[in-house]
RNA sequence: GGGCCUCUAGCUCAGUUGGUUAGAGCAACGGACUUUUAAUCCGUGGGUCGUCGGUUCGAUCCCGACGGGGCCUACCA
């Protein structure tokens, strides 16, 4: 929709024209946008008040009201209107020739559109067929419509919807409740957070060394200084930073970007919760993970055993599993595979089952072929723990087993829900990951990370030691509905 | 990034094996109708068939490029 609505009436498309004539003919009347109108009650309130009435009831109740209007039905002296609140609440409004006058119920015929927002005055009634109702004592446009709705009895278009989320949440009811939900989510995770004493904050998004994961960055400049800023891919050496400040459990959620594919698990923008906590592990915040997502569940829908769409239910109750990368590998390879085992032996398995790869690292071939033998049967929620050591350069050691970081990844319906650590925080070690980081830079691995001389700084003033926890909330929010990301987000990146 | 598919009225979609005026439902416009529920009935208008180029006597249809979208595939959460 390019058509610009400065150009003459004749190059408007018919439907568009007609209205903005319309839109003349009630500023000249009255006003076509009001600048406030005087509601006495919400849709909602009055359907609350008169759950059950008989048919053809008055019930000497006046109401003020406003909706917009998304059905009507007009026969020559009396007009039915469907008027529709913001939250989707529909009643009935009914213009009659005997309350309004033949100027006032001419004026409607000819000037109230579907789509239009419209406000009544009158007594609460039921219809002859029982249809709870607002016998219109006087109407006035509220806001006038200048495009025609689409028609609400085809689905609009996968593409339609997301190019034009606002008309998808007034036709659909599933997409307002998908904001419902969300926003909901929310506040149970911060809820979660805050009885756990954990503080929420804000760390840049505007950086001038980008790190905290492996991933392309967006690039920006700041005139003022000259100087090259990239948008942040996770809030990771920020938060660590407050956890050195004493900042003992903290936790942000907000958005982090990443210069790389688009589908229906990956947007370019996307939600993110990272929380810290000193005194924690890995093993510490798998529990926070799980509570935080179990009392999401509890909170929103009343239930950890969650229906989705197409039937499919999502069982988010009891403890979640937690299986170790190297034996569930081994296990399902039917050989054994260990930190010692050799790159080559690594290579032929991978040949064999068809994986092409080719990587200066041990960890990535074991991470692949985890990926090829393991992920596909992980239904319920589960926690993979211990993964390499050469792939995770901000998590420390395993306590006991070698060649291996106390790094989980939680897996919810097949795919990566969230990660969790038992932070590196050792200042020495921390620099050597970065010096082999940036050899992998060197031999053109873009996604590798960069030294950050300012966290390392901020690491030899002693950080406690902590576990931390980085969760996708937009893939939250499709755990929890069933939904591809770009339902879950409100107005998502479109070309 | 690679492969395949797709784009027709405001919306959802038919259709044209290349041929004169491209259709439906809803929406719009005119008319009838005081109890409708996607109201009904009669009538009317509305299209750069994604864009540009090519082939052809003739292209919405065939071919190419470009743009939008989708699916599979590779990478990342």
């Amino acid at each position: 929709m390019t058509d610009n609505l400065e150009n003459d009436s004749e190059d408007l498309p018919e439907q568009i024209a007609v209205r903005m004539a319309k839109r003349e003919k009630l500023n000249d009347l009255n006003d076509a946008y009001p600048v406030s109108i005087p509601i006495t009650h919400t849709v909602a309130e009055v359907k609350a008040e008169f759950p059950e009435l008989e048919i053809d009831v008055a019930t000497g109740k006046k109401v003020a009201l406003a909706g917009r209007v998304v059905f009507a039905r007009n026969t020559g002296k009396l007009c039915f209107a469907t008027l529709q609140s913001g939250e989707g609440d529909r009643i009935q409004a009914m213009v009659s020739l005997d309350k309004v006058g033949e100027e006032s119920l001419e004026q409607y015929k000819e000037l109230v559109d579907l789509g239009d927002h419209l406000f009544v005055e009158g007594e609460v009634i039921t219809s002859k067929r029982g249809e709870l109702s607002v016998l219109v004592d006087s109407w006035k446009m509220a806001a006038k419509t200048i495009r025609p709705l689409p028609n609400l009895h085809n689905d609009l278009s996968e593409e339609f919807r997301v190019r034009h989320r606002y008309i998808d949440l007034i036709v659909r009811d599933r997409a307002r409740e998908v904001v419902r939900i969300r926003s909901q989510v929310m506040q149970s995770l911060r809820n979660t957070f805050t009885q756990d004493n954990f503080l929420e904050v804000e760390t840049p998004m505007l950086q001038v060394m980008h790190g905290g994961a492996s991933a392309r960055p967006f690039k920006t400049h700041m005139n003022a200084f000259d100087m090259e800023l990239f948008l942040r891919i996770a809030p990771e050496l920020f938060l660590k930073r407050a956890l050195v400040g004493g900042l003992e459990r903290v936790y942000e959620i907000n958005r982090n970007f990443r210069n790389e594919g688009a589908d229906s698990t990956h947007s370019p923008e996307f939600a993110m919760l990272e929380s810290y906590q000193a005194y924690g592990d890995y093993n510490s915040m798998a529990e926070l993970t799980q509570k935080l997502i179990q009392n999401a569940a509890q909170d929103v829908f009343g239930t950890q055993v969650i229906e989705l769409e197409e039937g499919e239910t999502n069982d988010l109750s009891g403890t979640w599993d937690r299986v170790s990368m190297f034996e569930s590998l081994s296990e399902a390879a039917g050989v054994a595979i260990t930190p010692e085992t050799p790159i080559a032996d690594l290579k032929k398995l991978a040949d064999k089952v068809g994986i092409e790869i080719d990587h200066p690292l041990h960890g990535k071939y074991v991470e692949e072929l985890w990926e090829h033998f393991v992920k596909p049967a992980l239904t319920k929620p589960t926690f993979v723990m211990d993964f390499p050591v050469d792939t995770s350069p901000l998590t420390r050691d395993h306590r006991d087993k070698a060649g291996v970081v106390e790094k989980w990844d939680l897996y919810i319906r097949g795919y990566e829900q969230a990660t969790g650590y038992s932070e590196l925080v050792d200042p020495v070690i921390q620099r050597e990951r970065f010096v082999a980081q940036m050899a992998l830079a060197k031999s053109g691995d873009p996604e590798a990370m960069k030294l950050d001389e300012e966290f390392l700084k901020a690491l030899e003033f002693g950080m406690p030691p902590s576990g931390g926890m980085g969760m996708g909330i937009d893939r939250l929010l499709m755990s929890l509905t069933g939904l591809g990301i770009r339902e879950t987000i409100l107005f998502p990146l479109v070309k």
